[in-house]
DNA sequence: GTCTATAGTCGGATAGAC
DNA sequence: GTCTATCCGACTATAGAC
């Protein structure tokens, strides 16, 4: 689909080059190149280069939002603990095939960036879309524990879980290299997926038995 | 210790600077002065500012080399499946105190941005440092699945693995808002240090037991 | 080895024509 | 809304005094 709004354009071409050079990585020019604009355009529409990252939040926020509600709002009311687990499951299982797309690198790539050195753009990011699936997967997990488990124990196993995903979009260069792959294509996916998943059963059925050491 | 070898002290203002701005994200005067040194030091010592960053990334790799040996070693001949476990939770549970201490956070800072975007500097530190622990551990892996497991799954795994350990660092901003954590101190450090070794112990036990789907 | 001064380039923002 | 021209500041690199 070839955009034609500028604003769009503008959003489009800056997530990627945000993403890969950093906010000072990138010139007004090169930003207004990419969308084949003017560089007084980005003024124009959004004040300025900090006006127009804060705009590329934003966006990615609204992005995740509707790829992940739809999985949330499916899980429904859940009090089975197996259906707890399931519902686990199907969440990092979406998580995973959203990280390894190559559509999404661009945006994995920004938000990592916030995360290392948030600035205001995170927390657009974090309230807009991360916060929910981190209090989901909280939810889910307690009660797999069936509450023996104090709250800050499962947002810490939250990250740990969330983490081995974020891994091998972040660590993209390290997998590579200890692979010997050269792209990510349905092939890798599928048996990162797997693993993952493999993982993830093994954590969810050692945390139902109970052993929280 | 304060440093007077103006070299040392320009690497060591380096790393943290290049870390949280990115190379492109900091001049040379920001360097200079952090360092305490004249602007003219980098192009003496370095040859630029690209020089600089090079000889960060062969710091880098020479102080993860320093930390990580002493562990590697002390594994010696390892030929039981027990012993391999162990082996395997030691060298995790030392990435997680080297990855959560506050004086390394800079280097893991600079790290995550090599993997994002590699440059020369990242083949550095790959090779110089990451490619040994990550042959330690698929070894000990490829042990505990008593050879079951295909070598390429063994490395996928050992992603998983040390991808939880890598999210405490990387994804820092969400830690710190999904545990409403302040700092990262002794008690937070063993809170992750627990979890990540409860959720490698399950992992393994599932991978002994020989589910590899 | 350490410092100052300066050259040359590129950055973001803006004024004003159309 | 879109484009051109231009200002001013910040950047890296270097030449040369000490």
């Amino acid at each position: 689909m070839l955009q034609t709004d500028p604003k769009a354009r503008l959003i489009d071409a800056a997530i990627d080059l945000f993403g890969q050079h950093g906010l000072s990585g990138v010139g007004t020019r090169a930003l207004a190149d990419a969308a084949s604009v003017q560089m007084s355009t980005i003024t124009y529409y959004f004040g300025g280069k900090d006006g127009l990252y804060l705009a590329c939040a934003e966006h990615i926020a609204a992005i995740i939002r509707a790829r992940t509600t739809p999985i949330l709002d499916s899980l429904g009311k859940i009090d089975d603990i197996d259906d707890a687990k399931k519902g686990i499951r199907a969440i990092l299982g979406g998580l995973v095939t959203i990280m390894m797309r190559d559509d999404i690198a661009p945006m994995a790539r920004f938000i990592v960036r916030e995360q290392m050195k948030p600035s205001p753009a995170f927390d657009v990011i974090y309230d807009g879309a991360m916060r929910h699936i981190i209090e989901a997967l909280g939810k889910l997990l307690h009660q797999v524990a069936a509450g023996r488990v104090p709250k800050e124990q499962i947002r810490i196993r939250c990250m740990s879980l969330i983490g081995q995903i974020l891994a091998f979009r972040i660590a993209h260069a390290t997998l590579m290299r200890a692979t010997n792959w050269t792209k990510l294509g349905k092939r890798e996916t599928d048996l990162v997926s797997n693993i993952v998943d493999v993982h993830t059963r093994a954590v969810l059925d050692d945390l139902e038995r109970g052993d929280a050491s």
